[in-house]
DNA sequence: TTGACGTATTCCCATATAGGTATATGATCG
DNA sequence: CGATCATATACCTATATGGGAATACGTCAA
């Protein structure tokens, strides 16, 4: 086998900067393939190969209007991205280790408490 | 050009899924590769390929002991994808929709009040 | 209808896998 | 030293790109 489809999941999806970048840019609001292509910097067709790999994990919705389809952010793909980096947000944040810190002593107190129950 | 590298940066990294439970696993504490063969369920070899990529992005970090080479979590490679993946949180936290609820009234009533500075 | 505009799709190519299998390397034991 | 355990690496193969160029398709204007 060869490495995953882009389409496979939203973690495949956006570990391409490009599409990060198109996200970035509809966090913004609406906006046509064009747009995307003058802000990008890319060919056309690549920025609609791109959409069509958002597309196909939920990350963008499109609606057309005339000539022009207008492609939409839709965040809530990326939700399980956020769901499983999340729980390793206590390796760099200075909260989370404050927040060991607190349990430790809660553990401790009740350790010098009454026993099991 | 081919797709990026996997070991480009911590969101290639991670687009595999067994190189996400290869985290997971790693999460509850230093464990050497065999242990990591048995939780996986895959050849050594491959174990030790993913291994080599987690390394290469610095997503975790190794120490020889014997013959054994125990394999740590360093969930400081995850941050960017944290960074980047929580600016779109807003997509689907009530949280963050009730925040901005809150700030829009506020400017309303910002409005409501004298002008300009 | 003809033409222009905005997008999507098709082809072609170079490249980087991820898995399987075999083997090399290192350390430890007898 | 020779054998064994624990890992890493080398090879091979099928596959899925991502970019470039050309082109098809749908809509609107004259």
């Amino acid at each position: 086998m060869a490495r995953a489809a882009t389409t496979a999941d939203a973690f495949n999806a956006v570990a391409e900067p490009r599409r990060r970048e198109i996200l970035d840019a509809l966090a913004g609001g609406e906006r046509p393939v064009n747009d995307l292509v003058r802000l990008l910097g890319l060919a056309q067709p690549q920025v609609s190969k791109h959409l069509r790999v958002l597309r196909e994990v939920g990350a963008v919705d499109v609606r057309d209007e005339g000539r022009q389809r207008l492609y939409r952010l839709n965040g809530h793909a990326l939700k399980p991205i956020h769901d499983w980096v999340k729980t390793y947000e206590r390796s760099w944040s200075e909260r989370f280790e404050q927040l060991d810190d607190v349990l430790e002593d809660l553990k401790q107190k009740e350790q010098g408490d009454a026993g099991d129950e």
